[in-house]
DNA sequence: GTCTATACTTCGATAGAC
DNA sequence: GTCTATCGAAGTATAGAC
């Protein structure tokens, strides 16, 4: 059996769930500058190496957190496009900063570290490709030709705004916010009715 | 006269200027944890000290390449406006990767440097305001009446989405881009005809 | 299989030489 | 006023003890 070299804690050790947990909060609260390998461990309560340990490379803890979050996202954007109003979950999901930071914060590593990149394309590329395909029969039931709406355009619209008003929100502007989602909600509303509450 | 105490450079020395400059190479290329003192002088052919004397701290050498870059962004950004087709210069303006890229550096730095969140905000509300009160003025003058299509939604709508775009390009992911390339610029060709050229 | 003691590198910042 | 020699702290990763 092949294995990489250095690493060798397995893979559902509790302590290195403990870990992963530790670097997620950090990276939500402080930034991926905060997740080092020291910082981590005392936020978890443990010893520095044991990152090395469990994870080999900083890398391939990065990698690990990515993942983790990156299942979690998949499951629960299928289950939003699930629901009888598809659009208003996932105008809903958008708006969550926490996902938001996240996002920012492995864009802003995957400009460093070349395998955070791959995967992070790969899995944007995954979510995109659902939304996508659900969004055009969604809108299609809905009545609407795919020329004046395009599926594509809709979906991109939706979480590029989203986006933005959540990064602007952690800086603190909030300048045209309230219009802008009023528009949008008065839109999803036409076609769906009343938020799910 | 009250200085900081630290700092001693003056403000428009050549080194200094020479250290901004590779700072920002750096920054574009490798993202900003590259950006430290000896990586900043080495890639300006510099010694590694002169980044503590001429600027501080290292929030100050941020600091310093945000101001410089805002300053350029927003006169950059009054020029677009006052053009013929000003939304095809904002359109045009948005879709610069190499602006986009420094963006999601400074608002992950800004996530874990306090002095450098304030200034950023600042930065972000100066240029919104002066997009919605020339917009504003832009759109009467096509005839659309602001609540059919408010200046706020419009330029928030291009910038999320030509930043969403750009983003998603620096990872590969260009799903649906076209599509949604071709539908903006449908919707501004109605107003200001075809682009600049 | 799990963790610790430790090596080696690079960081930001200062004290003091020119 | 400008730059250099150097410090202590913190970074990742390894070699080896249990």
């Amino acid at each position: 059996m092949v294995t990489s070299p250095r690493r060798t804690g397995s893979p559902d050790a509790k302590t290195r769930q403990l870990l992963l947990d530790a670097a997620e909060r950090l990276l939500l609260r402080d930034g991926y500058t905060a997740v080092t390998g020291r910082n981590v461990a005392k936020e978890a309560g443990l010893r520095s190496q044991l990152v090395p340990y469990h994870f080999g490379t900083m890398d391939d803890l990065f990698l690990a957190v990515l993942r983790r979050r990156a299942e979690q996202g998949l499951e629960l954007q299928r289950q939003a496009l699930k629901t009888d109003r598809p659009l208003w979950a996932l105008w809903r999901m958008g708006t969550d900063t926490r996902v938001i930071v996240f996002g920012i914060e492995f864009i802003a590593l995957a400009n460093r570290r070349k395998a955070l990149r791959d995967e992070l394309a790969r899995y944007v590329e995954l979510l995109r490709n659902e939304q996508i395909a659900a969004l055009s029969s969604i809108l299609e039931g809905y009545g609407i030709p795919p020329d004046e709406a395009p599926p594509e355009v809709v979906m991109t619209m939706m979480r590029s705004v989203t986006g933005v008003l959540a990064i602007e929100e952690t800086l603190g502007v909030t300048l045209g916010h309230a219009k802008t989602v009023q528009f949008a909600e008065r839109y999803i509303r036409e076609l769906e009715g009343d938020p799910p509450e």
